[in-house]
DNA sequence: CGGAAAGTGTAGCCATGACTACACTTCAAC
DNA sequence: GTTGAAGTGTAGTCATGGCTACACTTTCCG
């Protein structure tokens, strides 16, 4: 079979599954260094691999990755920062993990159910259905 | 470093992404099925493989994955069925995809973002939020 | 200041999900 | 009944994200 891409039928998104994955692990990382730095000044990569729960040799590789891709910097032993457009796309990230949270909260999910399930969520979250949640919560007051 | 398990501090589920992931695409796959067996009459890997947008070898092999699973049977050039738990699984991922979409369309989101984004969100949804989703949608009306 | 603890980095392994390539069935149309 | 197209299955490859193990810096105390 030939397996030209003909028919993109219900689902070219699950093409790009492994892309939309490490797409979301960026989001991730960034928005968790920025709020490391925030918070603490530093980003090191140990406090992100326990915050993620995975071990610091990961944290470490996927940090590169984050170097590879424009997103952070980062010098050995030095700890890590975020370009400009690292910190772009963590803001980007918080708000959007935000508005989340809110929705969530707005249609009545208990606090704690919604800050966890807005971690998943958020990733698959279109600009559309971004700006319909930020309609809605304008509109309820 | 001995690498503990001792602090699961805010996303032991980011230990668990493998495992989500393959828990999403085994519903995927049981939804898909289901519903080409309730439509078509029956699931060949080639229409599977094309409304996801893979190849036929990985519709494929991820089919072998739900047989070992006990989710799926399958006799060789014969087709895909469910067993038992694979139809509950179904059935139930059926219900709360339905639930999100309705939740999206309620909130202001134009149906067919609602649907597309449904498909990524829905594997995230705990059981607490959908509950709630589910009290919302009835609320107001 | 010297050494141990904590942190960092590198190498190498594994599983998974995706792909292509190739071989084999089925089945429908002559 | 053949045969060729469509479908199916298998093998082998690749990238990714995880892990452990081990080596090397930093740092902070005594």
């Amino acid at each position: 079979m030939l397996e030209l891409p003909t028919e993109p039928t219900q689902a070219r998104r699950f093409g790009k599954t492994r892309t939309a994955q490490s797409t979301a692990l960026a989001e991730v990382y960034a928005e968790l260094i920025a709020d490391l730095l925030a918070t603490a000044g530093e980003a090191r990569p140990t406090d992100i691999a326990r915050r993620l729960g995975v071990s610091h040799a990961t944290a470490i590789k996927t940090i590169a990755r984050l170097r590879r891709e424009g997103l952070a910097t980062s010098k050995p032993y030095r700890g890590v920062f975020l370009t400009a457009e690292g910190e772009a796309l963590a803001a980007r990230v918080k708000a959007r993990h935000r508005l989340v949270v809110d929705l969530l909260r707005a249609v009545g999910v208990p606090a704690e159910a919604a800050e966890q399930d807005a971690e998943g969520i958020e990733h698959h979250v279109s600009d559309m259905t971004l700006a319909a949640f930020s309609r809605f919560l304008a509109d309820k007051d």
